[in-house]
DNA sequence: AATGAATGAGGTTTCATTCAT
DNA sequence: TATGAATGAAACCTCATTCAT
């Protein structure tokens, strides 16, 4: 029928008002969750009216997008952000604590979104797609970068990734499912000596 | 000729219906989500009516919670089944690389089972608590018999989950998320000298 | 998604729900047009809930579509009953005559519907498809009667859809759009003539 | 240098846009039926704002009522034109030939815009007016002027009237519903035999 | 005269749940 | 127990029209 593409507005009182619109879905989808928060609720909270949201975004599922495009990025612009700032570091064990220390305080926050991220990641390809894509191109230029900050290690990109969920799932254990049995404490000097252990690592090809 | 009907005791075949349903609604979530199966379909797919779904279940959240009350288990019943089927192995290597391989084999069924499991977490506080309970209890379990399986190892606890997750991680990218520039055979020899160096780590505490 | 094929009711009364949301929509496209008719309208005007409607029809077009396919038969139904009737008929200018007349009568009755249908047909190609259809298998069938009927003429075919379009034209103009200055009594009797030397013209192929 | 703009008259840009509109309207009406075709279609076809088609027009039927006023005059002009064109023309059969294969080319292009507005006719009496008014005038002019022409026969209105629907129905056929079964050449010759059949034709009052 | 973002009523359709049989 | 037709609230989305600029 109609070509409607999705509109990219010019002007700052519009780009606002998409921004307005954005926002409110992640407040929504996270306190709600996505199937729970219909567009009407939406504009509302967005101050706008229905139509408008039309005018912006194709359909509900964009604006999921449009969240996870404005939420996502922003969300792993502080784990570089660490990262490079701490270029410098020798004492690898430190450093590490504190990154543990930082994604710990981010699984926290960001926890609700993660979550709902990952949930429709499930149902829907389109979102799948998306986040997968985001995470192996985060994991992979981190994996890329490491020579330059001094690290020669052999099997970069495999031993990236399994740190990187290391930290993760700890991360989330703590921030979100917490066992009475388990000493935290403990467990992240097991991580550390864990990530150390595997960076030095060479395995027979 | 006298009418002999056979019987069939009623509670059995009542019993009977509502496995049906709960196999046909394991099936669809797992296969399209929670949100984007209806009631209708999970009637027809346990060839049943619609109506009798209600007489079984209160809502359609109950099936989902029956779902989960029959098919986690099951799951987790297997996984333990691998682990005893190995009990008497010395060569911990070989141990792992076959855990791991049928680690995988397991994903792909149960993967996308545990994924809704955990999406559903979100919108509702009773799979919230359905499903933090039961990792836990199961890893919790796993730790606590590994002194009859031989091993006296310190931080049971926080190493069972650590290596758990490990491995779990590295199914979940074989089976689901593969990446091009992974290599899975060296990283599954990364995985196991991973695990065995976690083992017997010891950390001042 | 979910396969869903138009039911055909087999209960009695469900049969009956489902003529009545046909007869429901026949009579408001009628009225109001279909795109002034919504399917509220239609379901509380046949007497049932909107949702049943999606039970019967697998959209709105469905129920125009249907409302043709029990219409339509009905007219023309009518118009075959009449030249059965005089099929031992040998004063054919009486014959058309009474023909003709008929279809006046007819034309008032069925007008409204017919322009619907019309109207429906430019903008919607399965309707187009539908109407072309039927129309065509119409005059084939009648054409290929004639010899059974006595009538041994040549180009039956282009004949007897020439003479059926001046019948329903003259019809519609005396039904529908009636112009001041043209005496339809001698159109009429032109029109009966011209009918009667298109029988028995023959050309040179 | 003296700042000599240019100026166009006000007037005559605003005329040529609301022209603009009225022939974006006619072709998308044409193209997918006035209630497919939404006002942000036509202003964008017509490379103007929205907002600036509700300067020129109280609403969305008032562009349909433009189009018809515009549209179906310059299609008549166009027909007439075909009739003074062959004015001296003494051999009718040619005549007629002529006309029939212009009348089946006009028809492919205006028999859309015609069925549209015969469409609107029933849902909008504005349109019904002008619509059963404007054929019967062009038929009656040209039943008038037939005298001038150089022939003087009986019911003439009557006669144009059928010739002009029976060319019609014939030009529909060609240009748009094809049957398999109908020779079209052969219909040709019967059309124009029975039109000069026709013309001469006549009746006991 | 002109723009196009903004409005919001209203349309079509879905689906968890109920009910007559 | 069992059926599946029936309900109707509520969801998503459209679009004629208005309005701030």
């Amino acid at each position: 029928m109609v070509n409607k593409e999705i509109r990219e507005p010019r002007q700052t009182r519009s780009i606002e008002k998409k921004k307005k619109i954005v926002e409110a879905g992640f407040k929504l989808f996270c306190e709600k969750g996505y199937h729970y928060t219909n567009t009407n609720e939406i504009a509302k909270e967005a101050g706008v009216s229905t139509g408008i949201v039309y005018h912006y975004f194709k359909d509900k599922k964009s604006i999921f997008l449009a969240v996870m495009d404005e939420v996502i990025p922003r969300f792993d612009a502080e784990k570089i952000k660490e990262l490079n700032l701490s270029k410098d570091k020798k004492d690898l064990e430190a450093f590490f604590s504190d990154l543990i220390d930082k994604n710990v305080k981010l699984h926290q926050v960001t926890k609700v979104a993660h979550e709902e991220f990952h949930a429709m990641r499930h149902s829907d390809p389109d979102v799948a797609a998306y986040m997968n894509n985001f995470n192996n191109k985060f994991l992979t230029e981190i994996a890329e970068d490491l020579p330059a900050l001094g690290f020669d290690i052999s099997h970069a990109f495999e031993k990236v990734d399994m740190i990187y969920h290391l930290i993760d799932q700890y991360s989330d254990a703590v921030a979100i499912n917490k066992r009475d049995d388990i000493n935290y404490d403990a467990m992240k000097k097991l991580l550390i000596e864990a990530i150390l252990n595997l960076i030095y690592l060479s395995i027979a090809d």
